[in-house]
DNA sequence: ATCCCGAGGG
DNA sequence: CCCTCTGGAT
């Protein structure tokens, strides 16, 4: 069987394991609060950037009030993500860029998305796919990465490496499907700790069952 | 001890 | 390429 037939079969399986999957895990009712959870997102969980941003978007809703947020409140805020003292300058010299340079609204390409302070390429990429429905690429967290690399679709350790591998193997129409899929399935079953591999529904299709 | 939807700076 | 940032969960 070929990589891509693989990879379609697997992408098949995990549809009916989690049908209600959601794209992103981190709550937010429009595309600036999407980027600034993303940008908060970066090497901690959904969880404690969730436990924040409700209190933040409630003391700061609109990218004016938050450029203009004093430092200090915006840390203690988001003290629990970890890494405040950058995601704090990080967050509100973005929305600084965004009433300044974008006239207030959040871009809508990766180039102008990566120039905002702590906005990658990747999280570009977040921002695009599931907030405004564009995909550009393949958005590798590390689940994605984990997982992908554990079924043999991909021998790269770097997440860009991997996405460049992966958009090789899928039709640009699964880019979504696979993201979001895979990232259910890392959370839920192909955890980085202990994979319950007696749950999984893809084992049958994965070189490293039992073997983790 | 290790990991978590990493990014900036040296 | 390497280092640093940092709290919370397991």
């Amino acid at each position: 069987m070929s990589q891509e037939e693989r990879a379609i079969r697997i992408l098949d399986a995990l549809g009916e394991a989690y049908p209600d999957a959601p794209q992103t895990y981190l709550r937010f009712e429009n595309p600036f609060q999407l980027l600034i959870a993303t940008i908060l997102s970066a090497h901690t969980t959904d969880k404690s950037v969730n436990s924040v941003t409700p209190i933040l978007f409630e003391r700061f809703s609109t990218p004016k009030a938050l450029a203009d947020a004093p430092l200090d409140e915006i840390k203690e805020i988001i003290r629990p993500v970890g890494t405040f003292n950058r995601k704090a300058v990080y967050i509100k010299e973005t929305a600084r860029q965004i009433v300044e340079e974008f006239g207030g609204e959040v871009p809508d390409s990766i180039e102008r998305l990566a120039r905002l302070k702590g906005v990658s390429r990747k999280t570009a990429n977040v921002v695009l796919s599931s907030a405004l429905g564009i995909d550009e690429g393949i958005v590798v967290d590390t689940h994605v990465a984990r997982v992908t690399r554990r079924l043999g679709l991909s021998e790269s350790e770097k997440p860009a490496d991997i996405e460049r591998d992966l958009i090789e193997i899928l039709p640009r129409k699964r880019w979504r499907e696979y993201a979001r899929l895979l990232g259910a399935h890392g959370r839920q079953v192909c955890t980085a700790r202990k994979p319950r591999c007696d749950d999984c529904v893809i084992r049958h299709l994965c070189p490293s069952a039992g073997k983790v």
